[in-house]
DNA sequence: CTTGGCACTCGGCCCGAACGAGTGCCAATC
DNA sequence: GATTGGCACTCGTTCGGGCCGAGTGCCAAG
């Protein structure tokens, strides 16, 4: 019973926190709250949370605010899912049906959740290693310029510029078409590089044995996964709102979203679509973000998690609204991906 | 001779300004440059200028700052071009070279401009409409959604999945590519749109009147121009070192970055790659972005320009440094583009 | 366990004084 | 006529002190 009401009134405080920005006092949260106690009891709670390291206060005679710790169980234990309203809904669903690419829908998913949150938002690019080959176009650019387009099932379309020692014959060039499709298709990215591995003796007799210097530059281009750390940012103008602690807060977080990899290590690994992860200050693993938590998940057709989205913003963030928002846009994504598939 | 001292004094007092950040006084001027005078003609000299609207200041008893105005005297006679340093040349040199593709040459010139200027970085990829046609490339991706490939030469090549109204069959399509190709190849994108348009009655003879829908989609996704508005943009980390002025400044900033459209209004029309276009303050679009400058020109093999870089930053900038930047950078990715043509 | 009372702490705010950078003007000088 | 030193003046900034009040912790009573 008595435990009860503490965790209340952490609720309360984090609540009073994240919406006025100020150390919340005992006044102040039987005022707001129906806790049907007195200030002093509430002061009591209090000092027992402080105890306990959930809640701390910046000066002496300064009221409280949630420690990591104290977000982290209100997260866990104390906060009730915000459902979106109907026209939050209704946004979502009207904004994303309109993506005609990828391309777009990444980006206006990044301008969705930024709006929804009010902060910055960040949607990775289906992971390569996770998508099937569709198909697999090579255009000569010139003799020896070849332009590969490798279009996966996940609709997104990855292409470049071989440069060939030799000069390659247009039907040479045909048949190799015919030969990579039919061995790649519908493989996945690291199957389709080994199945190419094998080719080579197969193409020689088909198609030509220069060619087989195609299939090398294809492997290599399909084994650098550099291009997995594509991300799409959004919403960078909401760190204005930070307000205060700039260099403290806004130049470190600016500098992490300049940095894709950074960027996708804070997202951390794609987890399954259903489930919403929040990683909160110093739990992340840089110190100089220690005031940033990030809410993201997995997105992907059926529960297989192609990739992360989430927003960034500061530990003193409304939770369960980012969680609402991001799930929900997660799940709409996830629909949209496998219409198009 | 009197007139000469007192641009004198102008030019110190923006070189002076842009290194300090702060109002400067008559006496700090003549200790600092060999200006030949005592701070009282110094005196006299920032009445002048003052009366002329060159400088201001900021309160009755502060020091002289250069306004819009001064700053564009500045640029105009009174900067001398502060070249590169051969460390600085070799690292643009050594970085470009090593671009593989359009897309990384883009995004290697907007972290070496950002890097080099300290500013805020924008690269527009090269306009559409400046560009011919390469290769058409359609694929099917299911009987009745078609991926086309657009590439053009400068490089670029743009994607987009257009759903048909029927099916289409392989053969078709194959019929189609060469005729699409035939009738496009090395025409600039709007007279390509022609000469499609000029298609269907041929087109309807060779691969059957089906395929006559797919070329009304191609012209429709040729026609569309947003996709000329791609930038890449760099460096916004620099933008904590704006100090002071947050609300003020970076957060109209920030929201600039973000819309595309703006971002290339103020970087303006593409000149000729030989010119450095500098906007000062005020002289830009936008009064909300009234501390801002740009530094922009054009760049593209030859003397065309396809497209417009350059960086955005405080109207307390050093002009000649970020001009050099931005126009050894322009020489270089030209260079690059003459060179992959 | 709860509550009202009470002494205590300490950051924030306001105010006035002192400071000093910088100016404008003037009369003297070159 | 331009330059210069001198001087009075302005005004933003800084610093210290005093007040205020929010908020706490503790205690004794209910």
């Amino acid at each position: 019973m008595v435990e009860e009401r503490r965790l209340a009134v952490l609720r309360a405080i984090v609540e009073d926190y994240v919406s006025t920005q100020e150390p919340v006092g005992s006044k102040a949260l039987v005022d707001r709250h129906q806790l049907g106690v007195s200030p002093a009891t509430v002061r009591n709670d209090m000092a027992a949370l402080e105890e306990e390291g959930f809640i701390a206060q910046p000066h002496t005679s300064a009221g409280r605010v949630p420690t990591d710790k104290g977000y982290r169980l209100f997260v866990d234990k104390l906060s009730t899912v915000k459902p979106l309203n109907t026209a939050e809904r209704r946004a979502i669903a009207s904004l994303l049906e309109g993506a005609v690419d990828l391309d777009d829908v990444v980006q206006r998913s990044v301008r969705l959740l930024a709006q929804l949150t009010r902060q910055v938002a960040v949607v990775q690019y289906p992971i390569l290693s996770r998508s099937t080959v569709r198909h697999v176009e090579l255009v000569a650019l010139t003799p020896t310029r070849l332009l590969t387009v490798l279009i996966l099932s996940t609709g997104r379309v990855e292409q470049r510029v071989l440069e060939l020692p030799e000069e390659v014959a247009d039907d040479d060039l045909a048949e190799l078409r015919a030969v990579v499709n039919r061995a790649v298709a519908g493989e996945r990215i690291a199957d389709a590089a080994d199945r190419l591995g094998q080719l080579p003796a197969e193409v020689a007799r088909e198609a030509g044995s220069r060619t087989s210097i195609v299939v090398a530059s294809l492997i290599e281009a399909m084994s650098d996964h550099r291009s997995d750390e594509r991300v799409a940012v959004g919403g960078t103008a909401n760190l204005a709102r930070f307000g205060e602690s700039f260099d403290a807060s806004i130049k470190p977080m600016l500098e992490a979203l300049e940095e894709h990899v950074v960027l996708l290590k804070l997202l951390g690994e794609a987890t399954s679509s259903s489930t919403v992860t929040v990683r909160i200050g110093h739990e992340g693993p840089y110190q100089q973000l220690a005031s940033t938590s990030v809410v993201a998940t997995g997105y992907g057709p059926g529960d297989e998690a192609l990739a992360t989205l989430g927003i960034v913003g500061p530990t003193r963030m409304d939770y369960p609204g980012s969680m609402a928002a991001v799930r929900a846009v997660a799940r709409y994504v996830s629909r949209i991906l496998e219409e198009q598939q």
